[in-house]
RNA sequence: GGGGGCGUAGCCCAAUCGGCAGAGGCAACGGUCUCAAACACCGUCCAGUGUGGGUUCGACUCCCACCGCCCCUACCA
């Protein structure tokens, strides 16, 4: 073997053995107490693998490897999220067919992460654009239906103009579509919707159970499920026209409130605001408003402070507890999808119906008093939303509104009066999972003229996409509605003529359960077994980006619960610890974008750096939670770490060889090679910290430089005594094996020169030797008055009585305390004694 | 508007239970090596922790207010 360390093929040598070795492949039969379920979130496979996946997998795999030395039966899977419209842009503008692209990035993709030597257990890699995949999303879709979480509804939708589909609401951000930017209007169109909501409660209740998670990322799923407690409230309508409801019920928060209301407002897109623009007494005008809302992109619906229109929906409305009139009004403030539809305006105590009221000369009462009692509306330039004393409010006047708001006793009063109830409402939307396009997962249903919508049953999936379509070219429904021996079939039910649904379903739904596939790659039968999925579930640690905290995350997590709901699981929760990396930045602090062309490949970095100097260089430069900006100094920094770290043991291979693995130094080493030994401890203990903490591998990095900084050189640890050598030789063992996870290639080779049979990482990582970390003598500090006037060398183990005594006859410290008294003296062993004068 | 996070040398970052602000790297500078340069090696330099208060014997760390930056969310009644 060469002194020299060439990095280019000692990486391909110890990836070959570690392919033919199967050293990722997870064992079938997983001990329970040992099993350890690593994932990554599963790529798109846009092209190229960049230096943000090379960060992502990089911490994974390190863990993993840690973990193998640990002697966990670890499953470490990779696979595709392969569905999805950059495939069918990729069709539009290059002929090239969706299936061909996607594939072809796979192959791509696959071996650049196999080229850096990632360590998955290849042999579970699925694509979900695949037909094996793809048959247990319908058969999941189907199980959904038959669970009643799947229904259909004409309902106005997120529509992408650009990309000619719906969106899901996560999927418009800014008014925009997230994937092509275009203006998203909405239309009322018959589309596909999951039931999420029906487990809304339990998906905010297992966040409780979640200490492993990111408190941002639970505090995210928080407010975007919404939780609100409050009281549905019914209002009766003044004589009611034929078809008009008689009732309107109205969702509120502060009940308190309710003898504030001064008129009432209804969504354009409600029951009752359709109505009123069809058929109410101000028809014409509802109907010209209601079009005109329509037509608002997003953006100008949603502008902040954007001026509340809304006009006079030709209804009144009963207040159920004065018995007063009060107009109704139709205002596209008012959300069509949240509560009711219908909002009880409230305007001295809700800023948005202040504003409205204002704009539209309604009258404004004050109900809730505020602690001077100094509310007037003739005054009033805002809404009061505090809490204060109830007044002009029946019979609560003279209550405080502030022991809770939703106030239990205004509640308990409308159940009585048969009025109102306690409600809770969530802003968690049902999921809309219909999509207008090809390449994407076919929805398994049937359109039957006798039997209505028919699912196909499960032993006749999977329902295959065609393999090809006239054009791909977007125009407002589905390619496949094109392909007449698609649609034509016959129904389930009663075998007579029938058509398919034609549309596709939302890529979400394929990543709401990957994670289970991947227990069961292979099964033809079901999804997955129930029996491999509870050897390995749940996932133990999952690393992904945050941007995907309302999204896939709460998709997944929902599907695990259903699944289990239907006996196919036994957890409530998929994952245990959740991690998210930091982003990775150009040297400029932009984010890498092909269209910036600033997009590093790993390949690059294997080829300049070396992988283990890559991968030590970005676990260095930052926590694993930060962004970081990739930067060639550093890198190179690296590979002179890699190039230190192995001459460090080619030159010491023969002090090292003279001992047996499991060497031991111990005090009767001179401070120096001690020195050596207590930092390779520091170094262990640091990686430990990380790896079972927050995978902040960067101090960990550091010690090793600070461990090579204090390393003699090879002449003289050879020269030295045997007791010295001992400490090094234990010191450079203890580096061998921790450095194993962040620089794996090096950790191979430094394993098989020191005489290491098989792979390093079939060896056990090593113990931190509390011994070998403790100091003879320390240097302390002492202050006075929190000043630090002198230092002084004691032992280690010195008692607190000694310490103090050496440091009150220290000559600076006599100066400094002077004539003073001393009031106090604080002894912190091993750190410093202040002196209180 | 709501939520989460972050401010420490020129730059990236450490700092255990509240206990001496500096471990490490980059850059810069000086030196050794070299015909010279690069590489390598040795060495040097640099902040008082965004601001203002508070608690404490002692605060980067805890509390309050403010400033700046990043991310998420947003008419949710």
């Amino acid at each position: 073997m060469s002194d020299l360390y060439d990095f280019r093929t000692t990486e391909a040598k110890w990836q070959a053995s570690w392919n033919e070795t199967g050293l990722f492949r997870a064992p079938a039969d997983p001990d329970p107490s040992r099993k350890f379920y690593a994932l990554e979130m599963f790529a798109y496979p846009s092209g190229d693998i960049h230096i943000g996946h090379f960060r992502n997998y990089g911490i994974g795999d390190a863990a993993v490897r840690r973990l193998l030395m640990q002697g966990k039966d670890v499953l470490h899977p990779f696979g595709w999220d392969a569905f999805g419209l950059p495939a069918e842009n990729a069709a539009i503008q290059r002929d090239i067919h969706p299936r061909e692209w996607t594939l072809g990035n796979i192959a791509t993709g696959r071996s650049t992460l196999q080229a850096v030597g990632l360590g998955y257990d290849w042999e579970r890699e699925f694509a979900t654009c695949n037909p094996d995949y793809y048959h247990f999303t319908q058969w999941i879709f189907v199980l959904l239906y038959e669970r009643g979480l799947v229904y259909r509804k004409n309902a106005p939708v997120n529509w992408c103009v650009g990309c000619a589909t719906v969106l899901a609401n996560e999927q418009v951000q800014d008014g925009q579509c997230w994937r092509c930017k275009s203006v998203v209007e909405k239309r009322d169109l018959e589309q596909w919707y999951i039931r999420i909501t029906e487990y809304a409660q339990r998906l905010v209740d297992g966040l409780d159970t979640l200490p492993k998670w990111p408190k941002s990322t639970l505090a995210s799923q928080r407010n975007w499920i919404g939780r609100s407690e409050g009281a549905a409230i019914t209002f009766g309508v003044e004589s009611p026209a034929e078809g008009c409801p008689s009732e309107l019920e109205v969702f509120t928060t502060r009940p308190d409130t309710l003898w504030g209301v001064t008129f009432l407002a209804l969504s354009p897109e409600s029951d009752a605001g359709r109505w009123c623009a069809g058929h109410g007494s101000n028809a014409t005008d509802v109907a010209a408003y209601a079009k005109a809302a329509a037509l608002k992109t997003e953006i100008e619906r949603s502008a902040a402070n954007r001026e509340k229109t809304g006009v006079d929906s030709g209804l009144r409305a009963v207040h159920p507890c004065t018995g007063e009139t009060v107009p109704v009004l139709v205002a596209d403030y008012v959300l069509a999808s949240y509560g009711t539809g219908y909002v009880m305006g409230v305007p001295a105590h809700d800023e948005r119906d202040f504003q409205f009221a204002k704009a539209h000369d309604l009258g404004i009462a004050v109900v809730i008093q505020n602690k001077s009692g100094s509310l007037d509306v003739a005054t009033m330039e805002g809404a009061y939303t505090e809490s204060g004393v109830m007044t002009a409010s029946g019979p609560f006047d003279g209550r405080p509104s502030a022991d809770a708001i939703p106030q239990p006793q205004v509640i308990a009063w409308l159940e009585e009066q048969g009025t109102g109830s306690g409600r809770v409402t969530f802003r968690l939307r049902d999921w809309l999972i219909s999509r207008q396009r090809y390449w994407g997962c076919p929805i398994p249903m049937v359109h039957c003229a006798a039997c209505g919508v028919v699912p196909v049953p499960q032993d006749q999936l999977p329902v295959t996409l065609p393999p090809d379509v006239e054009s791909w070219i977007p125009k407002g429904r589905s390619p496949l509605a094109d392909v007449a021996e698609f649609v034509a079939t016959t129904c389930p039910k009663c075998g007579g003529a029938a058509e398919r649904d034609v549309d596709t379903m939302d890529t979400f739904i394929d990543s709401s359960w990957y994670h289970l596939r991947y227990t069961d790659a292979h099964n033809g039968d079901l999804p997955f077994d129930p029996v491999a999925a509870a050897k390995w579930l749940p996932v133990d640690l999952y690393i992904g980006g945050a941007e995907h905290a309302n999204g896939h995350l709460i998709y997944f997590r929902f599907i695990t619960k259903v699944l289990k709901d239907a006996g196919f699981l036994d957890v409530e929760e998929p994952v245990v610890r959740l991690f998210h990396h930091g982003m990775v930045q150009d040297g400029d602090g932009r984010t890498m974008s092909k269209s910036l062309g600033n997009v590093i490949s790993p390949i690059h970095l294997a080829r300049e750096f070396g992988i283990d100097a890559a991968r030590l260089a970005m676990f260095f430069f930052a926590p694993s939670r930060e962004e970081i900006r990739w930067n060639e100094d550093g890198a190179a920094a690296a590979r002179k770490l890699v190039t230190r770290l192995h001459a460090t043991f080619v030159a010491n291979r023969d002090v090292i060889a003279a001992f047996p693995a499991d060497v031991r130094g111990d005090s009767s080493g001179s401070d120096e090679a001690r020195e050596a030994r207590r930092r390779a401890h520091i170094m262990l203990q640091r990686f430990d910290d990380a790896f079972d903490g927050d995978l902040a591998l960067n101090p960990g990095v550091a010690a090793i430089y600070e461990l090579l900084n204090v390393f003699p050189n090879a002449e003289k640890v050879a020269a030295s005594s045997e007791a010295d050598r001992r400490c090094y030789a234990e010191a450079l063992r203890v580096l061998a094996l921790t450095m194993a996870p962040v620089a794996p290639h090096l950790a191979e080779e430094v394993h098989e020169m020191l005489g290491g049979e098989g792979s390093v990482f079939r060896t056990s990582w090593p113990a931190v030797d509390p011994e070998a970390l403790v100091l003879d003598t320390v240097e302390i500090a002492v202050q006075v008055r929190g000043k630090v006037k002198a230092r002084i060398t004691v032992a280690a183990d010195a008692d607190e009585a000694s310490v103090r005594e050496t440091a009150l006859a220290d000559p600076a410290v006599v100066a400094a305390i002077g004539e003073q008294p001393v009031r106090r003296v604080i002894v912190v062993p091993g750190r410093l004694v202040n002196v209180v004068v």
